[in-house]
DNA sequence: AGCAGTACTGAAATCGTTTTCATACAACCA
DNA sequence: TGGTTGTATGAAAACGATTTCAGTACTGCT
C-alpha cells in the first residue's frame, strides 16, 4: 500500500540505513546518492514523520498557544513567530484556548504528548501565576501576558508605560474626566489599568475604571449604558482592540460624535482603526517584534535549559489620530 | 528519563498490552482499569501521539490550508471547522500558505508526511485546476474557491449570483458608472466578476472590470489613481475585504465623502464595516456554514472514498448600510 | 609489508505504542 | 460431564523510521 524506506530501498538496491542517510544529508557515496533519489522518485516516497520523531525522539515542532485567534494581535504575533520557526526548522502547531483556563489545560497536555520541543504562550490571568518551570517537560516563553511569573521567559509590552502614555496624551489635549475600561482575563488588563491609574493620579485626576470580559459585546453594552444614563466621560481609554471597537459602536448607536461627544482611545492598531470615525489615537504594539524575540528566547532556552530566567520588555508607540483631537473643542 | 507505557504497566503490576487497553476503552476488568489509572497518576504517564501514530497508522488529524490568515474570512472558517473537527474527534493543523502556489505545493506534501486523514484547502487559481482525486494520500475538500473542479468536493458561495447582487443593488439607488476591482489569485474573483458583468449587461450598462492582487495595498494604489486622474467611478464594487479596505482609505486619503463622492461596496462582513464612514454596504458570507459544511464533506467523504463528487453552492446575504444610500444625492 | 586511519555500507537494535495471537478460566448448554 | 462459547489477559510482532555497531575497502604512512 504506502511506500516505506524499506521499498525504496530495494528499489535502489540498497540498505534502509543508506537511505535513510542520504536523505538526511548523512555519508553516503555520491554513486548511491544517486540511485537513491531515483528510487524515491520513481517510487514515490513520503517520510514517515510519527516514524521519524519516534525514533529520533524530537519533533521539531513547537507549539503556540494563543487566546483568541480571531483578534488580529495574535494573528500578526502568529504570522511573526511561524516565520522565525521556519527559518530555524521547526514547524508551528497553532491552539486557540478562547480565553478558556480549561482549554489552556488540555493544550499544555496535548503538547506533552505530541513532545514538542518548546511552547510559546499567552495565558489567561487565572493560570498565569500557577505556571512554575518544570512542570511540563518543555520549556514555556510567556508572550503579552507575564504577570508576576518570576522564573519564566517572557516577552511583554511596557503595559503600565502605554496606558500612562494614553492618559498624558489626553491630558495634554485637555480632557480631564478620562474613564478606563480594562479586560479582565489577562494581566495586560492589570497592568495598563495601573499605569493610567498612576497616570491619573500624576496629573491630580481622579480614576475611574471598569473591568470587564474582553468582548466587542461587553464593551458595547457598558458604554450604551454610560449614554443611556448620561453618565459618559470625555475620554475614553479601551485596554485592546475589542473593548475598542465595542465603544465605537455603541458611539455609533447612540449617535454621538468623536471626539466632540466623547474622546476616544486605546491599544492594538489594527487596520480598522484608522478608518473609523476621524481615525483613533492607538497605542501600537510591535507584533512582529513580540514574535520573533519569543522565537528567540525559546531557542536561546532550549541551548541554555538554567540560565536565569529572561523577561523582555517592549514599548509600545503612540499613534495620534482625530479621536483624541481638541481642534474643535466642546462645551463642557 | 520519560516514562513509557512499560513503567505504568510495571506500576500498575499488569501487562503493557492490559495498560493500552484500558486507556483506549478496551475490554479491562474494573479491578485493572483501577490499577492501571492509578497508576498512570502516581507515574505521570503521558502517551506518546507519535507511537500511537505509528502503530495505529491512523493520524486522527486533519490539515486546513488557507491562503491568508490574517483574513477574518478564514479565520471565521477555521474556527468553524476546528469546532467541528474537534466534536469529531480529529486534530487541525493550520498552514498558511500567503496565496503563494509553492507554499501550497510545500504543505500538500507536509500532510502527506503527516499522515493525515484528510485535508480541507483553500487553493490558490494557480493550482486549483491542477488538483485532481487521487494524487494524494488523502481526500481533499476545496472551500472558498473550487474553479471548474470536476471531481472534487468544494463549498463555496454562489460568487456569481452575490456579484449581481450588489449590481442591482446599486442600480436600484441610481448608479450607473459602477467599477469593479477584484482580487487576481483566486477564482472567487473570475466568479464575482462575471456575476457583476452578467448584471451589467442586463441593466444597459457597460461593466468596467480591474483584477489587481489581493491586498489592501493594491487597491489603495488603484483608487487613489482614479481620483488622481479624475476618473473615479459613481460606485465601486470590491470583491473582498482587503480590497475593500483599500478602497476606503484612498478615499480618505483623498478626503472623499461615502456615498456623496463614490458609493462603495463589496464582500465580507467584517465587523469594521459597520465602523467605517457611513457603514458599508457588503455581502456576508456564511463563514460558519462554510466551515461547519466542508468537516461534514469531508466526514462522509472518508466514509465513502468513491461516492461521486460532490459542491455545496451556499448564498451570501446582502448587509445593506449607508455606503450605498443615495439619500442625498450628489451633483453629477 | 604492515598498520592506522578514513569513508562507506549493511545488519540489527531501537523508539513507544497498538494489535494479533495464544491461553486461561468461567459460564453456559445439551 | 464435556464441549462450546465468551471474556480477560499477556507475550510477542509490528508500525517505519534512525542509530548503533561492526565490518569492508581504501588510502596514506612508516
Amino acid at each position: 500500500m504506502t511506500v516505506s524506506i524499506k521499498d525504496v530501498a530495494r528499489a535502489a538496491g540498497v540498505s534502509p540505513a543508506t537511505v535513510s542517510r542520504a536523505l538526511g544529508g548523512g555519508p553516503v557515496s555520491a554513486e548511491l546518492r544517486g540511485q537513491v533519489e531515483a528510487a524515491v522518485k520513481a517510487t514515490g516516497y513520503r517520510p514517515n514523520l510519527s516514524a521519524r520523531r519516534l525514533r529520533s525522539r524530537h519533533s521539531q515542532t513547537i507549539g503556540l498557544i494563543v487566546a483568541d485567534i480571531s483578534n488580529p494581535f495574535f494573528t500578526a504575533v502568529a504570522r511573526a513567530v511561524e516565520d522565525a520557526a521556519y527559518t530555524a526548522g521547526l514547524r508551528v502547531i497553532l491552539c486557540n484556548t478562547d480565553e478558556n483556563p480549561q482549554k489552556e489545560a488540555m493544550y499544555l497536555q496535548l503538547m506533552e504528548e505530541e513532545r514538542v520541543t518548546g511552547v510559546i504562550f499567552a495565558p489567561t490571568r487565572a493560570s498565569v501565576d500557577k505556571l512554575s518551570r518544570g512542570t511540563y517537560g518543555f520549556p514555556i516563553v510567556l508572550i503579552d501576558r507575564a504577570g508576576r511569573a518570576s522564573g519564566q521567559d517572557a516577552v511583554v509590552l511596557d503595559n503600565f508605560a502605554a496606558g500612562g502614555m494614553l492618559v498624558e496624551h489626553l491630558v495634554a489635549q485637555g480632557y480631564r474626566r478620562i474613564t478606563g475600561l480594562f479586560g479582565n482575563a489577562s494581566t495586560t488588563g492589570i497592568e495598563r489599568h495601573d499605569g493610567y491609574v498612576a497616570a491619573m493620579r500624576q496629573a491630580g485626576l481622579v480614576p475611574a475604571a471598569h473591568f470587564i470580559a474582553p468582548s466587542i459585546e461587553a464593551a458595547e453594552a457598558e458604554a450604551r449604558q454610560w449614554f443611556a444614563q448620561g453618565t459618559a466621560p470625555e475620554a475614553v481609554i479601551a485596554s485592546n482592540g475589542l473593548l475598542l471597537m465595542g465603544v465605537v459602536r455603541a458611539m455609533r448607536a447612540a449617535d454621538k460624535r468623536i471626539p466632540q461627544d466623547m474622546a476616544i482611545t486605546g491599544f492594538d492598531n489594527e487596520s480598522w482603526t484608522e478608518l473609523a470615525g476621524p481615525g483613533l489615537t492607538v497605542i501600537e504594539q510591535p507584533v512582529a517584534d513580540i514574535g520573533r524575540t519569543a522565537m528567540k528566547l525559546l531557542l536561546e532556552r532550549l541551548d541554555a535549559p538554567d540560565a536565569p530566567a529572561r523577561k523582555v520588555v517592549l514599548g509600545g508607540r503612540c499613534v495620534v489620530r482625530g479621536s483624541t483631537s481638541r481642534a474643535a473643542p466642546a462645551a463642557n
